[in-house]
RNA sequence: GCGCCAGUAGCUCAGGCGGAUAGAGCACUCGCCUUCUAAGCGAGCGGUCGCAGGUUCGAGUCCUGCCUGGCGCGCCA
């Protein structure tokens, strides 16, 4: 719909700047217009055409209104205000949206801009030391979104799961579930500091003395008993934690085609050759005992130190070894969903790639950081799980608001905004709550069509696209044609900006055309060729539900 | 002190590349169930877009400075 105005005001943009020498500007604007008294789509070319053309903004509209070529589609033009251009379309220009959407076939608003490349999304990346954590779960939402969204634009899209499984963590973590396993408790004799000191390390524990085995999604280990043996421990409590963490992760309904471990990094030798090749390429230099990189090179306020005095890596040298693995793997695009507490990584990690010289362009990952999340009951912040001891674990909120509600307002603010999540509000199963607005329009429309079956009325996808839609003139139905129609601009644009929280939004707007127009508009009545048509928009108006709630994992119920 | 992010209605938040009278949900007030689900609809109330300058036909949006909050500033990750 939009597209069309668009090759029409081209058209007659050409027109009008043919015989001057004033260029085209490279872009159109085509406004969906805020005030229905703007008709249905605006441009502001005149304005912006004015001065290159030295004459007055109205004037330059009235030429290009004349230059317009005509169009079914389009019921009227006007000159508006300082010279912006009004179109208003014909009804047949909506109907068309039932259409689009019907032939579809569920794909409505999917674009092919990815052009089958590969791009790999890295989000959540825990370490295996504790359940998920109510940040973890705004990365998990965030970066599965996207992981969608990017997939619906014709990208070859690539889950990973980073893991550190060898670090300073991991020992305390081996320290904490030894201490345990001899029944050493917080703050008793020889509990370790900086010990992990949640519940979950007790049931570890125990599962290590009982011998049982322990299935992750990326490993099997089955536990010694024996609690001197430190790398049988630590083996142990990290699948534990894997299979915790995949469990969460099973219950957010969030997938992930490859984890990849800090350790293999060593174990491959990846992580030494790419501290060679930063030597080689004269970004480093030894001082106090320490190897530096030259971080200041490319930006960064001070050098860092790769090899510390001890002998071992920094963090951010692994992390640099694993980005050119990711270019190695021919993954030109990559996108990493991470808090916004560890931004300071993102100038390192570049920095190394670049001192690389190894053809990675700058500014190459993109990232997608998320601020923090703050969770809220009563009125009073809660910080607290019994399970983790010092964090609110994603677990707990799946378990009190469900997975629908967790999952739309991690994802349903910017990510780049601090969020607050009300747990009162997530739990609420009324009006208050906008996640429950949305899947009820798709219920109803699920109840219609089952009491357009059990009164004897044929209807079906067939009956549907082939449905003459002239009737539907009503107003609303025309706003929640018009709601539709922004759709395959909601889903390009928030893949573009990689900001799923435009499509929570636009859901809401579309729940809410939905539900006026229902009000409005009964379907089911005596008129076949009405209820036909308005079936048809239902039909379609469910679909186009469906896939919004898809883009952000929300279910899409027939029942509520 | 330096860097990143944010500051928009009582609350939670949207506001494409600068564009028309700054929007939504909730809360609050008033209406609407004999009617396909009232988990809904309609109307009203509610604003110094943190502050101050600047750029221009036009600034919530761009620039500068300042204030407030979060995060980071480690040979932790």
């Amino acid at each position: 719909m939009k597209t069309l105005i668009l090759e029409l005001l081209k058209q007659a943009l050409a027109s009008v700047v043919a015989g001057t020498n004033v260029a085209a500007p490279q872009s159109l604007t085509l406004d969906t217009a805020r005030d229905p008294r703007h008709g249905d789509y605006a441009t502001n070319l005149a304005l912006a055409l004015a001065r290159p053309l030295r004459q007055p903004p109205r004037k330059v509209a009235e030429a290009l209104v004349a230059a317009l070529p005509a169009s079914p589609l389009i019921a009227k033009t006007e000159i508006a205000g300082p010279g912006f251009i009004n179109f208003f379309l014909a009804p047949a220009a909506f109907h068309a949206v039932v259409k689009d959407v019907l032939a579809a076939h569920g794909t409505y608003g999917h674009n092919t801009r990815g052009a089958h490349h590969k791009v790999m999304v890295e989000f959540v990346s825990a370490n295996p030391t504790g359940p998920l954590h109510v940040g973890h779960g705004r990365g998990a939402a965030v970066g599965d979104s996207l992981c969608r969204l990017l997939a619906a634009c014709g990208w070859d899209v690539t889950r990973e799961f980073y893991y550190n499984d060898a670090g300073v963590q991991i020992t305390n973590l081996t320290a904490s579930v030894q201490a345990r396993a001899m029944g050493i408790a917080p703050d008793e004799p020889g509990w370790p500091a900086d010990g992990y000191r949640g519940d979950y390390i007790q049931d570890v524990a125990q599962a290590f003395l009982n011998r049982e085995t322990v299935t992750a999604d990326d490993r099997e280990v089955t536990a010694t008993g024996n609690v001197e043996e430190l790398d049988a421990l630590r083996a142990f409590a990290v699948a534990c934690l894997r299979r915790e963490q995949d469990a969460d992760l099973k219950a957010f309904a969030v997938k992930f085609d490859v984890y990849s471990l800090e350790s293999a990094l060593y174990h491959d030798g990846l992580v030494d050759q790419t501290v060679a090749d930063l030597v080689a390429s004269g970004h480093t230099y030894e001082q106090d005992g320490a190897l530096w990189l030259k971080t200041t090179d490319y930006g960064d306020d001070k050098d860092r130190v790769m090899r510390k005095t001890d002998g071992g890596y920094t963090y951010f040298v692994p992390d640099v070894a694993y980005h050119r693995q990711k270019w190695q793997r021919g993954f030109t695009r990559v996108i990493n969903e991470q808090g916004s507490d560890h931004h300071s990584t993102i100038t390192r990690v570049r920095a190394g790639l670049q001192a690389l010289h190894c053809g990675i362009p700058e500014g190459w990952p993109d990232y997608v950081l998320h601020q923090m999340v703050t969770v809220m009951r009563g009125g009073e912040e809660v910080k607290i799980s019994k399970r983790a001891g010092s964090y609110v674990t994603l677990r707990d909120l799946i378990d009190e608001v469900g997975r629908d509600a967790t999952r739309y307002f991690l994802v349903a603010r910017k990510a780049d905004s601090q969020l607050v999540f009300d747990i009162d509000l997530a739990r609420s199963q009324t009006n208050e709550n906008p996640v429950y607005t949305i899947q009820y329009a798709h219920a109803r429309i699920c109840s219609v069509l089952a009491q357009a079956r059990e009164r004897g009325i044929a209807f079906d996808a067939a009956i549907a696209e082939a449905a003459p839609l002239a009737t539907l003139t009503d107003a609303k139905e025309l706003a929640l044609l018009a709601t539709m129609a922004r759709y395959p601009e909601v889903v390009d644009i928030a893949a573009e900006r990689l900001e799923p929280h435009l499509v929570a939004q636009y859901l809401r707007e579309l729940a809410s055309a939905f539900h006026a127009w229902y009000h409005d508009c009964p379907m089911l009545v005596d008129d076949p060729v009405l209820r036909t048509a308005r079936l048809a928009l239902a039909w379609a108006a469910r679909d186009v539900l469906a896939g919004g709630l898809g883009l952000i994992g929300v279910s899409a119920p027939e029942h509520m």
